[in-house]
DNA sequence: TTTATTGCAAATCGTTTGCATCTCC
DNA sequence: GGAGATGCAAACGATTTGCAATAAA
């Protein structure tokens, strides 16, 4: 379960909507969700927050390292919590769901293409859009 | 240089606004611009074409497979003329410069995923995100 | 002439912000 | 009690749309 702890690491008060938030994102079926779908289950649970808040928190999630911002195709962002593994996504794109896998050789690769154009990397987005096989 | 049979091949009639931005695509010194970019080198150009239709265009310009559309961090999406080859991009924070590389064996890498998870891929995008090393 | 295309302004969508009110420490 | 957090509604930026006017075929 998340811990309150957190929050107070990442300087956060520990107000009832970041308890809130916190725990949905924990809890939810999905790991990866919008703030309207973060809103919309709050909102089904009977938790009275309002939708500018679950903007606010999420993004000081973020900035907290609490959780990680994704802009998938399709204009509105999903937050998932950072479990400290880094890893890439597939989007079903028949179904939405989100699948997410590791692989150390297309990490390397990346790093090797970065530092042959003599750049350091800050971040990268790996997206492979896929379907289930016929 | 860029040929109107290439709007009527689309099935797209041959009207000034869709010839001047498909020339603009075509001509301009950055190869990724963005509707709003667009818009303003045709200002620019003393050409008058509304914005409203710089979007429709390049949306119709998609659609057709003259122009792919990308949706790198931060809020409008950037269009390139679609020369037929993949590539990826790396996108330099500090400058929003982008450079195209492309890299086979990353390549093979994401269809071998794709493959072990029983999909098939619909299509993929990678982008990385650099800065000058110190 | 006929139908597609354009320009404009208003509408939409996801997200952010100002501000008065309310909560946590 | 006071700093910081919230809710609401209004503001926002990117993109889309309705519609009457206009330009291709």
């Amino acid at each position: 379960m998340v811990e309150n702890s957190e929050l107070r690491k990442a300087g956060l008060k520990v107000t009832l909507p970041r308890v809130k938030i916190l725990q949905m994102l924990d809890s939810a079926e999905q790991r990866h969700m919008s703030a309207e779908d973060v809103y919309k289950a709050l909102m089904e649970a009977g938790e009275d927050v309002g939708l500018a808040t679950v903007y606010r928190v999420l993004t000081q999630f973020e900035a907290a390292g609490l959780v990680v911002r994704h802009n998938f195709d399709g204009g509105h962002a999903v937050f998932e919590l950072d479990d400290g593994k880094h890893h890439d996504h597939m989007v079903n794109v028949e179904t939405s769901e989100v699948i997410e896998f590791f692989d150390e050789e297309i990490e390397r690769l990346q790093k090797a293409i970065v530092d042959k154009y003599g750049f350091e990397m800050v971040d990268h987005n790996l997206v492979l859009y896929v379907r289930k096989k016929k």
